[in-house]
RNA sequence: GAGCCGGUAGCUCAGUCGGUAGAGCACGAGACUUUUAAUCUUGGGGUCGAGGGUUCGAGUCCCUCCCGGCUCACCA
């Protein structure tokens, strides 16, 4: 597609609109042709390992990034940065070692060793995860250490010029703090020269003609004098931010509702500071099946491994493409819907490169995936219906469907049968229920049994189909659908199932005779 | 207290530029048949949370209110 801004700009798709809001932003504050790079920032906290939100927000920043792209032409970044060196607070639950750490609270997560013992620091461990998992997913971005930035001086000039507008930036945050914090507080953090612990203290004196800033150890009574740059202090939360955006030019950045008032607050700190915020979006949070907060410490909620048990990363982007200004609930009922979704959006892609359709963002243009012309709802319907307990079931009856597709040629396909019978085994089949055979059903299963262990390993499906039947004539049924819902209730633990011949041919004749007599063997109360 | 999001069929939701209210599931009826359905056809079901405004015309835009959920007010 070749660029059209104007174009771009009427796409009725959010990804656009939020290139719009960048570059307006651009045009505005002069630096269309000042700087080169347009620079997009996804930001991490310290304790955090990567989740399903992290997914979310990478990709959804870069559906952005690509989006400002096509509208403007202009080369992009995306920063991927991790604040390291923020203080250590409280030893999370999912680490080994946490006596060890808990022996270096408040040290920056680059200072502290990691417990994990495959890395420098707990800090660099982290940061690995990070980087593995946007690595596995295929995104493009560049990786930045908070500690690496602080101590290669790139943040200096901003923080001497924080310094000389110390009451400035005071006075702005000030007012969002409560009485305590308020008398203590200082958007400077130095780290303690002989703890190594990252220091919550007011100051005294803030001298950036000096590179200094003088504060006092509560806990033993010395005054101490730290370095401004250098990495020997950095700055509270809702500063860094600002002098990150400042400091590096950010231009875009997205985060959570939960930091509506952060990014008010930065972007106001920013402004102190002489510079233009970014263009900022705020997305909705996730809820659990209940509309409940999705919270790692409930476990509610879905992991992102759990998604991708039973369906591609791209039906992931495709739930996170839609509607991230509203609540969602992100459970397992979401998963067919949005791999049904992105089937769609996908063949229409391969039809037509519309701007507007999800799965153009996705596969950034275009894509020549064959997809799959079978829908996952079906798939799973039919793992169900032939107790599928491995692909190969499935695409016994795929073939007969559509002989031509193989897991070879249709590989999302095969990525989908997978997850289908994943589903089904998790979440059907528990709630299977093997009736035990009334005595007259007892009979005819033991008939059935002889019948099958009699038939030639090589009958077809009508063969087995007609033996099958003829067994339920010879026993006093009421009707053969009362046999042949036997054979689906005690066999199978199903209402319903499929054609009884069809099922056996593909299922194998001596696994059969295995369900028989496991059915036989069972006791228990016999259905009414 | 401040802010964000929502309220449309029994359920989950879609509804584009303001132009006669939709889908899936569920439910009802029918067709097909060696029991079955990865089959086909079809039906019922709506105060679009409430009120006001703009308009020839509002589910849609504006205002107010009600209800529900969430987030922030300590830290990041």
């Amino acid at each position: 597609m070749t660029a059209d801004p104007d174009a771009f700009r009427s796409v009725r798709a959010w990804p656009f609109e939020e290139a719009a809001k960048v570059a307006d932003r651009l045009a505005k504050s002069g630096k269309e042709e000042a700087q080169g790079d347009v620079l997009f920032e996804t930001g991490y906290g310290p304790s955090g390992l990567p989740h399903i939100g992290t997914f979310g927000e990478v990709a959804r920043t870069t559906w952005v990034r690509r989006a400002f792209e096509r509208m403007t032409g202009r080369p992009t970044r995306l920063l991927a940065f991790s604040d390291d060196m923020d203080g250590l607070r409280k030893v999370p639950d999912n680490v080994p070692n946490k006596a060890m750490l808990a022996g270096h609270l408040g040290k920056p997560l680059t200072a502290i060793p990691d417990p994990f013992g495959t890395h420098d620091s707990f800090g660099a461990h982290n940061n690995a995860r990070l980087r593995a998992f946007l690595d596995a997913f295929g995104f493009a971005y560049e990786f930045a250490s908070s500690t690496d930035y602080y101590r290669a001086g790139r943040f200096d000039a901003a923080l001497l010029r924080m310094a000389a507008l110390h009451d400035r930036v005071r006075d702005v945050i000030l007012p969002t703090l409560g009485p305590e914090r308020r008398a203590t507080y200082s958007p400077f953090l130095p780290i303690h020269p002989e703890t190594g612990v990252v220091m919550q203290v007011p100051m005294e004196e803030v001298r950036p003609e000096d590179d200094l800033l003088v504060w006092t150890d509560p806990e033993t009574g010395r005054r101490h004098g730290t370095r401004i740059t250098g990495g020997h202090c950095k700055a509270q939360w809702k500063a860094d931010w600002a002098l990150r955006w400042f400091a590096l030019g950010v231009d875009y950045e997205m985060s959570g509702k939960d930091l509506i008032d952060s990014v008010k607050l930065s972007s106001a700190i920013c402004r102190v500071l002489g510079g233009e915020p970014p263009a900022t979006f705020t997305y909705e949070l996730f809820l659990d099946e209940k509309g409940q907060k999705i919270s790692k410490s409930k476990g509610n909620g879905l992991t992102i491994e759990e998604w991708l048990r039973y369906a591609p990363p791209e039906s992931l982007a495709q739930f996170m493409f839609g509607a991230p200004g509203r609540a969602k609930r992100l459970h397992f009922d979401v998963i067919p819907r949005a791999v049904d979704e992105y089937l769609a959006n996908l063949e229409k892609l391969k039809a037509q490169p519309d701007p507007a359709n999800p799965a153009f963002h996705i596969h950034d243009g275009g894509s020549n995936d064959p997809g799959s012309p079978i829908p996952f709802a079906m798939l799973l319907n039919l793992a169900s219906v032939v107790n599928a307990e491995e692909p190969g079931m499935l695409w016994g009856f795929i073939r007969r469907y559509a002989p031509d597709l193989t897991p070879e040629s249709h590989p999302l396909l095969a990525r989908l049968a997978e997850g289908a019978v994943a589903y089904y085994r998790d979440f059907v089949l528990p709630t299977k229920h093997h009736r035990a055979p009334t005595p007259v059903e007892r009979a005819a299963l033991e008939d059935l049994l002889h019948t099958l262990r009699a038939l030639d390993a090589a009958s077809d499906a009508e063969a087995i189909q007609n033996a099958v039947y003829e067994i339920g004539k010879r026993h006093p049924f009421p009707g053969l659908r009362d046999w042949f819902a036997c054979l689906y209730q005690v066999l199978l633990g199903q209402q319903e199932g499929p054609r009884f011949g069809g099922f056996v041919a593909l299922y194998g004749i001596p696994g059969t005779i295995g369900l028989v007599e496991s059915a036989l063997a069972r006791t228990g109360e016999a259905a009414a």
